[in-house]
RNA sequence: GCCGCCUUAGCUCAGUUGGUUAGAGCGCUUGAUUGUGGAUCAAGAGGUCUCUGGUUCGAUUCCAGAAGGCGGUACCA
């Protein structure tokens, strides 16, 4: 006789996608609140939009197929419709202000946070889903707008918890990028060649000159023997790219000189050129000079950026669980895409913004071991099942106080209780038992007081008969006894 | 996508030159303590040795493939 098999599904989680425990969320929070509270500092409005957009409006077809870039998940409606998840918030703020054109006050400034979703491979701080937080203005034109973002944005780092020795911010160009390639004699709107160009530059940081350059000529095997063909550019347009990355330098001002010169005669150079030289001003005005530096390495990998670009990366070394130092990619960018709106209207919309990854910018900072226990609730012990009702009266009565309070309601003794206390990090613990019911009394524990006393205490009969750091006070005294026990710590 | 490393208890890992009962530390449960989280001591639970196929009398161990993980590299619209 056949036995039938019950289907059990395996628990398991696809690539790239977490669960999150408690703790992470609320840092997650925390660092969420005190960005936002600094783009609403600067007169921005939250927005939300979608999950969801149609695939055109997110411009992510692939070109002549009539099927969605690999690179984001998608799914067609029941009309056939192609939508796909949302891959960042800038787009989607695109789709808003053509839709809203006329109502909407020009500029418009809107941050939002929200989740985004890329079908790319994980990382280390890499995720398939991660939350971002973007801050906006669109209708605003370069320089100015450029150089607030860029401020904003180094304030809003500041914020979520880097200190400015942790964090290097560094800027660009588009445009320059564009005079270098006209001096060099690309094409900037090749995609090809330009764009492998574009690439090797961006990897000045990790690779040094030399990998650059064997990127911009024959190509490049990296150390696991993969190899990487190159922009196959002559000695002599080598050399001149790898000039203009040497042009960085504690002195903006001397930086974006030399820049020009490399450029030559580029028109769109000298413009670039131009709004890096007023945004540098503004920003050694605004004494933020020595948190932000203008540097030829930083490119950006989406297209749609058309002038200024920046980026924030962090200074400190990031590890693994396993302790191996990883690369880490950047936990916040931005940049200026003047085309973007256009897409919808025909109408060019000059917009700048910036974007920080929180999810990314936590895993860096609990990688450094900044991740601080959060503290659990109080809890009210059961001990007696028929006085139910009167555990459930004060952990009310906790929270009528604003205190974060709950009744153990799991099936175990006193010990088990405890313990469940201890790991939940509850701060406090109130006990009524037979002992203190029949004197109306109640006993208040204050367990994080009583960890740093067991340091020092040997014996565990000491321990027991000590009774370190609870007191038994009238049942009317409850409230004040337990605050008095979190405010000791 | 390409390259490398890895996969044995909840976690971190040993181990079996192919042989019957696969181990440790930590964690977990219970007790010493009719009502007290730490420490100590004692007892206990927990494994299709990732999966599939091959070689073999016999595979957790050898071989091949797959899946998953980690890292690098590419891509990142």
């Amino acid at each position: 006789m056949a036995k039938k098999k019950t289907f059990r599904p395996k628990p398991r989680r696809p690539r790239g996608f977490r669960d999150r425990s408690g703790e992470e969320i609320l840092a997650e929070q925390a660092m969420l609140r005190r960005i936002c509270d600094v783009y609403a500092s600067y007169g921005f409005m939250p927005l939300e939009t979608p999950a969801f957009e149609f695939t055109d409006a997110l411009g992510k077809f692939l070109p002549d197929v009539d099927r969605p870039n690999e690179g984001v998940f998608s799914l067609q409606d029941d009309d056939e419709q192609w939508m796909s998840l949302r891959y960042d918030l800038t787009a989607p703020l695109a789709r808003h202000v053509a839709e809203n054109y006329d109502a909407l006050p020009k500029p418009f400034r809107r941050y939002q946070v929200g989740t985004v979703w890329r079908n790319e491979k994980p990382g280390p701080g890499r995720f398939r889903e991660f939350t971002q937080c973007d801050a906006d203005s669109v209708g605003a034109p370069a320089p100015h707008a450029d150089a607030e973002a860029i401020m904003m944005f180094a304030d809003a780092i500041r914020a979520a918890g880097l200190e400015d020795r942790d964090v290097k911010i560094r800027v660009s160009s588009r445009k320059v990028m564009s005079g270098l390639l006209e001096a060099v004699g690309l094409d900037p709107e090749d995609k090809g060649v330009s764009g492998t160009v574009l690439r090797a530059m961006d990897k000045y940081d990790r690779l040094g000159a030399e990998g650059v350059r064997l990127l911009l000529g024959q190509g490049r095997k990296d150390e696991s023997g993969d190899f990487t063909q190159g922009a196959g550019l002559s000695d002599g347009q080598a050399d001149h790219v790898l000039a203009f990355m040497e042009a960085a330098s504690d002195d903006d001002a001397a930086a974006i000189a030399q820049m020009r010169g490399v450029m030559g005669g580029s028109a769109v150079g000298a413009e670039g050129a131009d709004e890096l030289d007023a945004i540098a001003e503004t920003l050694a005005a605004m004494g933020y000079a020595s948190r932000v530096r203008i540097d030829p390495s930083v490119v950006r990998g989406l297209d749609y950026y058309t002038g200024p670009v920046f980026e924030a990366e962090v200074t400190f070394p990031v590890q693994n669980e396993k302790g191996e130092t990883v690369v880490f990619g950047s936990v916040g960018s931005g940049g200026r895409y003047d085309d973007l709106v256009k897409r919808f209207k025909g109408v060019e919309v000059p917009a700048v913004g910036c974007s920080i990854g929180v999810s990314r910018l936590l895993t860096a900072l609990a990688a450094r071991g900044e991740a601080q226990a959060a503290r659990g609730p109080v809890v009210v012990l059961a001990l007696e099942a028929d006085r139910m009702p009167a555990y459930h009266r004060m952990a009310a009565a906790l929270r009528a106080e604003g205190i974060r309070a709950e009744v153990y309601l799991g099936g175990s003794g006193m010990r088990a209780q405890l313990k469940y206390a201890d790991k939940r990090a509850a701060p406090v613990v109130v006990i009524q038992g037979e002992d203190e019911r029949t004197q109306g009394e109640v006993t208040v524990k204050d367990l994080e007081l009583g960890a740093k006393l067991s340091e020092t205490v040997e014996s565990n009969e000491e321990w027991r008969s000590g009774q370190p750091a609870q007191v038994t006070v009238p049942e009317g005294e409850l409230i004040a006894a337990v605050k008095r026990a979190l405010g000791a710590d």
